[in-house]
DNA sequence: AATCTATATCGTAATATTGCGATATACAAT
DNA sequence: ATTGTATATCGCAATATTACGATATAGATT
C-alpha cells in the first residue's frame, strides 16, 4: 500500500489537506508570498525570484493552481499569475475555524 | 536529485512549509480537529477514531509532534495528546499574515 | 514473575514528490 | 517563414510519504 485512504475522510478534511499540501513546500510559500506582496498579476518574473529551474517552478505553479490557491491567465505569449483571494480566504477561514475552541484553556499539558 | 532545496529559503518560509506539511494529510487534519473539539488531553482513543492501523496513527501523531502542533505527555502506560495551542496560533498568525494585502483588490484576474 | 495494555519502532512495499534536462507548444518579432 | 521568448510537458533519477505487519518497549495488573 502507501496510497492515502482519502475516501474515509470528510470533504472538508480532504480540501484542507489539499490546500495545506500546496503550501507544504517553501518554494510554493515563496511564490504565494511574492504574489501577495505585489498584489497583482505577475507575468514571467516568478522564475527569476526562485533558485529553481524553469520546469521546476512551472510544476510548483501548476500545483498551486490545481489546489485553487492561484490563478493563471494567458497574456500574449506569457502567463500572468495572481492569488485566488477567494480561495485563499476560504482556506484561511477553515483553518482558523480549526482553532475556535482556543478560548477554552486546555485542562492539561 | 529530488531532495528539497531548503537552504535557499528563509527560516519563516521553511517553518510555515513544515507546519503546512504536517497538516497536508486528512488523517492529521482529523486528529487536530478531534483534539480541538475535545479540547483536552486525550489518552488512547485516537486510534479508534481513525480508519488506520495503530502503527500508522502513531506515525501521524509523531509527525504532528515533530512539527510542534501537538504535545504528548506520558501518563502511566498511555500517552496523552493535546494541541500545542501556542504553536498552532503562531502558525495561524503567520498564515494569516500571508494574506495581509487582501484589502487591496487585485488589479486583474 | 507472567501477562495484559498502550504506544513506538523496524522493515518493507506501494506510491508520491522534487528537481531538472530535453523537448514541445504557442505566441511575438523580425 | 524563421527566429526568439515564455511556459508547459515528458521522462527519469533521487528521495520522501503512506501504510501496515511484526516486533519492541514500558508501565499496569494479576
Amino acid at each position: 500500500m502507501g496510497a492515502s485512504k482519502l475516501d474515509f475522510f470528510t470533504k472538508q478534511q480532504n480540501e484542507l489537506a489539499i490546500a495545506a499540501k500546496a503550501l507544504s513546500h517553501p518554494a510554493r510559500i515563496a511564490i504565494v508570498q511574492y504574489l501577495a506582496k505585489v498584489n497583482a498579476c505577475v507575468c514571467g518574473d516568478i522564475v527569476d525570484k526562485l533558485p529553481l529551474a524553469q520546469p521546476t517552478v512551472s510544476q510548483h505553479l501548476k500545483e498551486l493552481k490545481n489546489a485553487g490557491l492561484i490563478k493563471g491567465t494567458i497574456e500574449g505569449n506569457a502567463v500572468c499569475y495572481c492569488l485566488d483571494l477567494k480561495s485563499m480566504k476560504k482556506f484561511r477561514d477553515i483553518f482558523n475555524g480549526l482553532l475556535e475552541p482556543e478560548n477554552v484553556k486546555s485542562s492539561c499539558c
